[in-house]
DNA sequence: CCACAAAAGCAGCGATCATTGCGATTAAAA
DNA sequence: TTTTAATCGCAATGATCGCTGCTTTTGTGG
């Protein structure tokens, strides 16, 4: 009898071909952690938790990630990558103040957010999976203005004035950043 | 015998007055967790471990605090009270960059830094703790300008150009803020 | 000096966690 | 089809954690 609960996904198929065995049961077990961080009681992040959430063994879970760090930090690589495109709008303002404003959006989203705060909690270094990325898109939001022989704002400015407001917004304060207060942030940063 | 390890305070006189048993329990424990949290080891905060260190029983720790959510509460809200100075150089630009050069040297100290990336791994209410007293005094530095008659940011923008990118570099990246780039900060904010 | 309330020490309990051998299942190679 | 290595399920173990009655110590006021 299965003495575990029911795992969250609804795919149920019989181990079919699109990912393995493997891959369904990190697909799993990544959910259950994103259900778990939304349920704002972080000592109930643990291996156990999480393995039984996902309907997968505690044993599973150990080996493939050996701690809830390194199985948060894999969560966030997933949840960071590819998932917000660098615009092309013509214009240097345009493409920033579209990318702030999806930034925006995306850091509002409270799965997110638990995320982020529960991987800065980890330690320090796993920080930086949460922003490399979108610091290396505005980068290529940057060089390609000035490739079109534009100048710019440098990137360390960019950082200062676009990414540290959304994440400080997102993860210090309790209001959740809006698309129009990031296209503010634009105008500070972008000379009139 | 002793079976728990030795405290680390090095005042070790017979409990006479200035402020008595519990006092001294409580800025031990306090002590205590500001040793762990630069340990690198997040699964190791606990309250058996605490207690130990600070040389302690455990049943005390958990009697006062109940948990190390709210025992990282307790320590983050004595470190973020009271050390920084509202400065007075008769200018706001020199205000802020004083404030800016302070709270950036304050940020810099790997105990602090590890005191907020904690403080934000436990959930999020309390991450306005290590902000709060912050905001207040930015907020009071431009009142104070806008009673002399000036015009000044406002206390938002402040926020963006100031507080923001203080934080994220202290808690996001592997720089720690630096006095001369905070100063920097100020000058963005404040027309030439 | 004595009494009393608050705080801390103590021992022990149940529950959970992390870890490890071992067998079973799966997916891919031969 | 058979083989083979990787992955996962299972069960058990030792360790740790969170918590709770009970006693002892501390410090304060009568």
């Amino acid at each position: 009898m299965p003495a575990t609960t029911s795992p969250t996904r609804t795919d149920s198929r019989p181990d079919s071909r699109p990912g393995g065995r493997s891959a369904r049961v990190r697909a799993a077990v990544h959910q259950a952690v994103k259900d778990l961080l939304t349920d704002e009681a972080s000592d109930l992040l643990t291996i156990p938790v999480i393995a039984a959430r996902a309907g997968v063994h505690a044993t599973t879970v150990y080996r493939r990630w050996g701690s809830v760090s390194e199985l948060l930090a894999d969560v966030a690589t997933s949840r960071f990558s590819g998932d917000l495109v660098v615009p092309d709008t013509g214009s240097l303002r345009g493409d920033l103040e579209r990318y702030a404003a999806d930034l925006a959006k995306d850091l509002s989203d409270p799965d997110t957010l638990a995320l982020v705060r529960a991987i800065v909690g980890t330690g320090g270094e796993g920080a930086s999976i949460c922003r490399g990325e979108r610091q290396r898109q505005l980068e290529a939001i940057l060089e390609r203005e000035q490739a079109r022989g534009s100048r710019t704002p440098t990137i360390e400015r960019a950082i200062d004035a676009l990414l540290a407001p959304l994440y400080y917004r997102a993860v210090f304060t309790d209001q959740a950043p809006t698309p129009e207060w990031a296209r503010t942030l634009v105008s500070h940063l972008l000379p009139d």
